[in-house]
Parts: structure tokens; C-alpha cells; sequence
DNA sequence: TAGATTGTTAATCGATTAACAATC
DNA sequence: TAGATTGTTAATCGATTAACAATC
């Protein structure tokens, strides 16, 4: 039985939905039509349609989408029914930061540990979670079920540490660093760039600016 | 003159050329063909130079790009080659963390300000910029200039802060809170779903296991 | 049953890739 | 000049939107 790919441009789409059906669920709606969250969410009826039935059909004809169930099952096409233990690869502010944040443990992302090079860091605690050196990194993976390691470190570093970690069996690395990740087939990247988006934002101030110049 | 529209699948780009490019010119290499960059970058020759061309000839026939001219005239296009005063509102963890990362300021972006509600965390000193209470934040974008407010807080505020943000002048929002912003016609908005891109790694890894059971 | 709304096919639109004439 | 490589047009591909028959 083969399943057809679903496309990245669905994919990334799949998180707002999510986002949008646990605040109406939270709100006590039981039900919405496709036409009614294409109003919410400011994109057409027919794409909602047409992205939820990539996984099959979630609604029933004449009554919509129970919000309830659809988000659940949103939720489980993301794989968040699975437990995923993560650790954070480099501990300064940014690093902190994402082991600070809470929502995540929610979503069944879980802290695992912190490691840094600086040893003035070493031993620090960050949510219940020490930090600790570098070289216990890959035992640490290897003995404790990692799933996904978070890289907060400057580029210099990553693409070395990336290979160290994809060698001791890592599944998915979160890169925060400004450099592509090359990595075996197989482990999944996903890479944020800050400094790409706020590139971007400020592209559309200039081209704002340019805009009303012209008019 | 009307200049076409350019998509933000495009503009989405740029910050990657830019950053290849000043690795290039880094090492050196004064000039590069779009099959070079195009091995390079993994994407297609094809479509470098269609993407240049949105914005003019930037090469030459017969000889390929100039490295040095090619990334200032992407700087330029991104508008890296104007100053852009932000603050950060939210002084926690995240917040802190873009307040003391440098290498904004290398592309122009200054850091101003930073706010709170939070009285235990005004006065804090964030690499030489003292945390402002939220009253004065109305005052201090009007009288400094501000184009660009960095939003670290919960989304349960951002929405009343942006509100705030547009009613004195802001240019632009550079948004970390979990959720939409609706602002006026022509404050851009660039939002950083942090939670949304763990969830598509999610799903990329639960994929890859589906896919290696099938197989 | 009649009305509503999905699931799905068909049409359109836009983005990517291929091809090649222009030209350095 | 000959070779290389762009700039640009044309072809293809994929994603979005529209339309409507199926069905609850």
C-alpha cells in the first residue's frame, strides 16, 4: 500500500491548524465548517478541504468538522501522541531560553540535558536539567533515548558537532546556527534561521517604503 | 515605472545567496558562475538566475557573477544597507538572548530598548541597554525612532502590544509569540513560530519511521 | 426530505526547470 | 574569433482555487 508524499507546503500549514483547533476547543466549540475556518484563518475554504483530506476524510457532509476529534488527529499526523527527548546543545542565552520554555514539555517534547565547551557553565542548572561538558555528549545520547538534539552554538562549531551526533544514532537535529547541516539521509533538520527572518522583514519595510514613494 | 511584484518565495531566498555570498567573497573567490553557486547551494542554476534577474542583470555572459558586487546589491535589495533602530519587548529569556546577539548589529539592526511588566526586571542591564518599564514604551518609540519592535512575550499580551506598537509609529514587528497579529496596512509583520517548526520536525521524523516500517 | 457541507475532480494560477539565442 | 555563461522565453510541474456531485 503505497501512500502518496504529502507536500512541505501542507506540512507547514499543519501547526497553524493545530494552533487554531485547541484555542476553539478551549473555547468550547464542538463543531466548524471548512468555510467558517477559512474565515478564522484567513486563507480559502477549498485549501483547508483540500489539505485535510491529504490524510483522509476528517469531516462529514452537511455538518462540518468536529473540532475535538480533527485536532487530535492533526495532532497525531504531527507526532505529537509520541514522547520525544531532546537536549540542547550549547547553553547560553538562546540555549536557556528554549530549555526555559514550557510549552514544548506540553506537546511531549522533553528535556533531557545541556551540554556546553565553556566550563564556567558546566554544572549550571536550567530547569531541573544540569549542564554538562561536551565530551559526555555522545554517551549521553547513545544511554538515554535521544530523539532530537537542539544546537545552539555558534556555525563554526555545528556542522562538527551535527556529525558527532548523527554518528551516535541521533534522529533529528533543531539547528539554530547559521550554516546548512549536512547530515546521512535519513535524520531529519530543521534549521531556524533568525537572521534570515529578520532579513526579510526588513525587505518588506524597504519595499514598503519604496511603495509609497511611488504612489 | 511600475515595478512587478516580486513573490516571497524570491525574497524568502535572498538571505541564503547573502550568506553564501559573503562566505565566497570571505574566502576570497572574486567571481561564480550560477552552476557553481548552483552545486554549491544544492538548487538549480536555473533558478539563481531567474532570481537575480527579478532585480536586474547583476552578471556578465560568458563570465559568470562577481562575488563582492553580487552580495552588496542583495544586502542592498534586503535593506542591509540602512540602519534600523528595534527594541525588545519582553525581557526574559528569549528576549535577552536577541538583545545580546551581535550579529544583528553587523547588518544594521540596533538594539535601543528593552521593556517589561515585569518590576523585578527593570533596570537589568541587557549589553548596555537598561530593561524600561511597558509605560514608557509608547513614549520611547515615538521620541527614538524606533522601525522595528521585537515581540518576546506571551501571546496573551502581543496582540494588545502590537495595538500599541502601530498606534505610535512602528514600522514593523518581529514577532516570537504564538499567535497572528492583525496590524494596519503596511506594518509588516514577521512572525517566528518557534513551537510550529519543532511540530514539522515532528512529523518529518514520525514520517521517516512510517517510512522505514513500509520498506 | 431538504439543506448544508464535505470530498474530489477539473480549471487556473504561479513557480520551477529547461532550452537557447544573445553577448561578453 | 571561439567558448562560456548569462538573460529570457517557453515548457513543465505543482499548488491553489473553483465547481459540483456525493452524502450526511
Amino acid at each position: 500500500m503505497e501512500e502518496k508524499e504529502i507536500s512541505q507546503a501542507v506540512i507547514g500549514r499543519l501547526p497553524r491548524y493545530f494552533r487554531y483547533l485547541g484555542e476553539l476547543k478551549d473555547e468550547g466549540v464542538e463543531r466548524i465548517s471548512s468555510q467558517e475556518l477559512s474565515e478564522l484563518m484567513k486563507v480559502t475554504a477549498s485549501q483547508i478541504r483540500q489539505d485535510f483530506n491529504n490524510f483522509g476524510g476528517f469531516g462529514q457532509q452537511g455538518y462540518g468538522y468536529n473540532v475535538e476529534h480533527l485536532y487530535k488527529e492533526i495532532g497525531r499526523i504531527l507526532g505529537l501522541d509520541v514522547i520525544h527527548n531532546f537536549i540542547i546543545i550549547g547553553a547560553g542565552n538562546l540555549g536557556q531560553a528554549l530549555g526555559n520554555y514550557l510549552n514544548f514539555e506540553r506537546r511531549g517534547f522533553i528535556f533531557r540535558g545541556m551540554f556546553d565547551i565553556n566550563p564556567q557553565l558546566v554544572g549550571r542548572d536550567v530547569r531541573g536539567v544540569k549542564v554538562m561538558p561536551m565530551e559526555e555528549m555522545e554517551r549521553f545520547v547513545r544511554e538515554n533515548d535521544i530523539d532530537i538534539a537542539v544546537l545552539t552554538i555558534p556555525k563554526t562549531s555545528a556542522v562538527e558537532v551535527a556529525e558527532r551526533l548523527a554518528a551516535n544514532g541521533i534522529r533529528a537535529i533543531w539547528n539554530f546556527a547559521h550554516v546548512d547541516l549536512n547530515v546521512p539521509e535519513g535524520i531529519q533538520v530543521e534549521s531556524v534561521h533568525l537572521s534570515d527572518s529578520l532579513m526579510k522583514l526588513s525587505y518588506n519595510i524597504s519595499r514598503y517604503k519604496k511603495e509609497k514613494e511611488n504612489s
